[in-house]
Order: C-alpha cells, then sequence, then structure tokens
DNA sequence: TGTACATCAGTGAACGCGCGTTCACTGATGTAC
DNA sequence: TGTACATCAGTGAACGCGCGTTCACTGATGTAC
C-alpha cells in the first residue's frame, strides 16, 4: 500500500542524507524536511531516529552481502585465487561507492546507538561468503603442527561452519583474511594509506593476491 | 607560565571529554563547563572546537607512537617474532585503554573535519616501528619471482626507507602487516569479532605470531 | 445512492536541550615612570 | 614609594542554528449501513 511505499521514500531518503552527511548528521528533521514533510510526520512510519539508524545498517549489510554472493556465484568458474579476489574487489569497489554507508557499518560505532540483534544476521552474509569460498575448495595446507591452542580458541565459529569442513589451522587464516580484507578496505578509505602507495587498486589487487595464497587459494 | 597550564587543562578535559562521550560529542562548551568556565573564555586558549580536535588527535597518535617505541626499546632482546608480538600487543592494549582515542585516530572520519599536516608526522611513528623491527632483521623470503608490478607501487614508502634495506616483497607484507594490526585491533574495538572466538586476547596472540612468520621474523 | 462515522496522514506549536562563535564589558594584575 | 596606564583573563548576553519527541488538532478518505 501507500504506507509502505512511504516507508520506502523515508529510507531512501535517510540514505540519501547518511551518504552525503554521514551517519551522525543523519536525523528525522532532515529526512522530513527532504520528504517535504513537517518533521513529526515522520513518526507516522518511523518510530524513533534509531530505528531509522537500525533499518539503514541492515539494509547495508545486505547489499553488500549480496553484492559479494552475486560476485561469488559469477566468478565460480575461476581459479581459487581469482574468486578469491572477485570478493575482495567486491567489497572494496562497494565500499568505495557508499564510503559514508561503509564507515557506518565497520567505522567508530555511533555514539549513544547499540545495533539491535536483527543486524547480526545481515552481517554475516560477507564473512559467510568468504568462509564459503576457502571451504569449496579445501585447500590442504603445510599444516606443520596444530596449534593446540587454536583447538578451544575457535570453538564459536566452527559451530557455524559443516564439521571437519576446514582445520583449525584455516580458520584461523580465514578469519585472519576476513578482518584483513575490511581492515584494509577501512585503511584506504580513512585515509591511512595516503604517501604509502601509488595507487590503491593495484595494491589491493596485489594484497589480495598474497591473502588468497596465505588461505592455500593458490 | 599560567598560560601554558590553562591550554593543558583545556586539553586534559578535552580529553576526558573525549574519552567518555566519543568525538562526537567533544565541544568547546563541555570542556568550559568541565573547568568551570564560561563558554566563549576558553577561546582565549584555543582559536576553534577544530583546532582542539587537532591537538586531541596529535596527542593520540604521539602517546601510541611512543609507547610502541618503548615497548620496541624495552624487546629488543628477544626472538624477532616476540619483538613484533610485544608490538602489536602494546598497541592493542593501548586502544583498549582509550577505545573512543584510538576511534578518533582510526575510526570513520570525523564529519566536517578534516585532520591538518601536522597530524602526518606523529601517525608516522606506529609504522615507523614496526618497519624498523623488519628491517633490523633482515628477513630473507623465499621470493620466488619478484613480481615486477610491485617495483612502481611502491615507490613512495621505499623513498622512507634507507635504500636496499628491504626487498619489494618485503615491502608490501610490512604494508598488509600494518594495515593488519591496526585492522584487527578496530575489527575487536568495533564489535565485530563478538561470536566469532572465545579469547581475543589469544586469537590476537596468535594472529601476529602467523603474521610475524608471513613477514620471515619466525 | 446517500448519509454517519471511523480511520489516519499530516499539521503546527511547543518543550527542552545542545552547539560554535562574536562582542562589548569588567576588573584584577603587572609594568613604567 | 606612589600613581597612571596597559594588558588580558574571564563574563554574560546574544545570534543563529541544529536536534528528538510529544500532543492536540484538522481534514480528507474510505467503510458500513
Amino acid at each position: 500500500v501507500a504506507r509502505e511505499q512511504m516507508v520506502a521514500d523515508i529510507l531512501a531518503a535517510g540514505r540519501r542524507h547518511l551518504a552525503t552527511h554521514g551517519a551522525a548528521a543523519l536525523s528525522l528533521r532532515a529526512v522530513a524536511r527532504d520528504l517535504g514533510l513537517v518533521s513529526s510526520a515522520v513518526y507516522r512510519y518511523v518510530p524513533s531516529r534509531d530505528d531509522l539508524l537500525t533499518r539503514l545498517l541492515i539494509q547495508g549489510y545486505d547489499e553488500l552481502g549480496q553484492t559479494v554472493e552475486d560476485v561469488a556465484q559469477a566468478s565460480r568458474r575461476r581459479t581459487p585465487a581469482r574468486q578469491w579476489l572477485a570478493l575482495a574487489q567486491a567489497t572494496r569497489t562497494w565500499a568505495l561507492g557508499e564510503p559514508q554507508m561503509w564507515a557506518l557499518l565497520y567505522g567508530s560505532p555511533v555514539p549513544g546507538y547499540a545495533a539491535p540483534t536483527d543486524t547480526i544476521d545481515p552481517a554475516t552474509r560477507l564473512p559467510r561468503a568468504l568462509i564459503t569460498l576457502v571451504i569449496a575448495h579445501r585447500p590442504t595446507l603445510d599444516d606443520q603442527a596444530p596449534s593446540p591452542k587454536l583447538q578451544p580458541l575457535l570453538t564459536p565459529i566452527r559451530d557455524q561452519i559443516p564439521p571437519g569442513a576446514l582445520s583449525d589451522e584455516l580458520i584461523m587464516r580465514a578469519l585472519m583474511a576476513w578482518s584483513q580484507v575490511i581492515g584494509s578496505v577501512s585503511f584506504e578509505l580513512f585515509g591511512h594509506r595516503k604517501g604509502a602507495v601509488t595507487d590503491y587498486a593495484q595494491y589491493f589487487e596485489q594484497e589480495q593476491l598474497r591473502l588468497a595464497a596465505y588461505l592455500g587459494l593458490g
């Protein structure tokens, strides 16, 4: 109905505002202004500013997740290393296109806002896609001495993948790779790679190829 | 003189406010209130809010840099891998003690604020300490085919270290390790490691030991 | 088909709060003769 | 030693702006008989 359209319009306006002015500047009043409404009218459709933020957060995680899943599907005939690179590059490209949304998802927490549990599920789509790729190729590492310290450490994540699908060493490396992808994109986006390399995209490619090798996706 | 003491007090109050309420909530009025001053009085000592932010930013980078440099000095008799671990852990520990400052340094940029060039120099102390460690041990990697793509890519950073001190492959890996350290700390601090591992400190240790090995500091 | 009523989108004013920055000023301190 | 003056820390009011949220309301639309 028209009601749903209106909610969608509010989300879109919020999204626009987020993209141009950042999460901290996202306000219900601004959204209302964008839509030509009086500020109180928005409360017919959205219970609070925090709720709007949550919806946008979920939207962001879902979009990024969907993007990466699509790329995983599209690149499935390539070599494992190229597949990894494709996923990583899809992440980076999405982030460059939506820097403020990226900052909302992976940057500093918004002060006074705690993300509710509804956001957890969409947030797992990206790491799930990454680990699925690793599982699909079941790389065999020269696991010299499997560190006994890993065993208890990785219990939570091990419970989320098929039993025996990956060695502890590989799970560990996959976790490292996951946070490396996110960390590297943030590092570039937040301006910390300035003056270090000549070409961000090429650096990222080199980095991710090495990461793929480290994961045994050679 | 008393003037300098006052400036120091203002910085300290700003620091306190940053630590408890975050960078976005840092305001000159709040600082003035903390010091029992009227808001306009602060302008005797600090030209603007952005200037205060810049000073805090520099203070943060310097503190973190100093901490890591001190640890580098103190751990210089250990094995290379243990030295790396010490630096990484010092970074993480500092971040856990100053989460809001960390967020200011390495999280999302503050909206409407662009860090001036004065912050660049203090910001390089941490990466400088890391790369100094790598140089000190001049690891030899089994550099199979030195990628010709790296050569032009790494020019800016290569110009900042002694000529010939490190192979391109090692410079590349050092860059990766640098952003991995920052990224991993942020990842944990911003809540993305929830539900993945049982013990953050142990995970970090395992991760950094692998990173040291990857740098040939094994 | 026509009337009575309920629903509900949107209004406008208000509450109480925050911010950065400017400006004319008071009044104490310290310096120069 | 005592007076005249300059310096400058701190005041208080103001400008103009933003925000989230509540509440009594208008008025159009749609439904039920």
